[in-house]
DNA sequence: AGTTGGCAGTAACAAAAGTTACAATTCAAA
DNA sequence: TTTGAATTGTAACTTTTGTTACTGCCAACT
């Protein structure tokens, strides 16, 4: 875990806290598909992003979804940061994308290390940054743009995450994703066809262009 | 003004805190719809609402605009935090919903007091905390309900915040606010009018029963 | 009083998105 | 091999939202 915890945050925390982190954390490991929260769960532990990606899903009352971002690499969960100090249930559901390696860290540290040390700080703030950024470019996306649209940003996302220019999901899937109906992405994506700009198969669509 | 301070955030701040922003904050007084911050502004202090009422807007390439919350009485721009922080540009615009009383400031305290102050730490993150869970609201809005379900939303959001049943609103500028067309507005508008939850008049509406 | 500009009401139409229904295909399990 | 479930394609239709156009009304100003 040690390496790990250098190789992608030794430019960000000061030894010190990487040795503390190593103490502290538990080392986690989530095949693609597995939930990693519910929303209403009480969250009891932080997660900072080793490998593979995360995708965090908003639902209304209905149970209709919707994508809110993914998280990668080097990222921790707002939405957990805020819960864990509020003690508040999460607003929110995640799901392993990828495979995915994790280190898990007690809440209990959460404060303390705000308190001692700078880069903790800046990377608690740093990551409410980019949080709020990537709900504006998902309210942008919902606001402001028609439904092709926001199909082509959701499959360039998909690919960008997945580093894979083959995207494995169902019409369906994708259809819930975006909060839509699956005949609304099957219109959709066989124009992008007829344009040259993807190639549809089962199960799979591969981006040729976008 | 410090005894502003101590009305509004006495049981937030501890005392010396409450003496440091009272040196170095400057008290600020803004009239009903007098711009605050612009998209691109970069910025150099941070708010602490007094009393009043600040919407935060948001704006896309076209300059469609849209509504995304209200900052009131104990509230701080979790956006502008994330800005001074990174000294990035504002991502949105804030406007005085009322005539609003602000304390400011400077950014270089952010970082000193964060490392400072308990309290402080716990208020910027309760911020981050509220303004995440504004934004979710703002997203299943646009997300998860109809146009319909929108205005009254709105227009309910109006009454609490200016604490007034009438609302001193053209049916253009409602719509600029929840992004889409004035007569979209007044079709709606009118439906309420006719199920007797509202009272249509020039440049106001009376809200009776939603 | 007459003019003007902003505001609101409404009809008619267009576009986008959602719904229902059904057929064809694929794939895995019985 | 047959069955059945999941996936995709497509037509026909409805609903919601957006657009255009025109009207009357009110209030301020000359």
């Amino acid at each position: 875990m040690l390496t790990d915890l250098k190789e992608n945050f030794t430019n960000i925390f000061e030894d010190a806290l990487i040795e503390e982190i190593n103490d502290v954390g538990t080392l986690k490991k989530v095949k693609e598909g597995e939930k990693l929260i519910e929303i209403g769960d009480y969250v009891r532990s932080m997660p900072l992003l080793i490998s593979g990606a995360i995708k965090i899903l908003r639902e209304d009352d209905d149970g209709d979804e919707l994508l809110l971002y993914f998280l990668e690499r080097g990222d921790t969960c707002a939405m957990t940061l805020t819960c864990c100090l509020g003690q508040t249930k999460s607003e929110i559901r995640a799901i392993a994308e990828l495979d995915t390696t994790l280190i898990m860290i007690p809440i209990q540290k959460m404060e303390e290390w705000t308190g001692k040390y700078k880069s903790w700080r800046n990377f608690v703030f740093q990551s409410y940054h980019e949080r709020l950024t990537e709900m504006l470019e998902t309210i942008d996306s919902i606001a402001f743009y028609n439904m092709d649209e926001r199909l082509v940003k959701y499959l360039q996302n998909k690919q960008k995450v997945t580093n894979d220019s083959l995207i494995n999901s169902t019409h369906q899937e994708i259809a819930y994703e975006l909060h839509t109906s699956r005949v609304v992405v099957s219109r959709l994506l066989k124009k992008l066809e007829s344009m040259g700009k993807i190639e549809l198969y089962r199960n799979s669509i591969k981006i040729v262009s976008l």
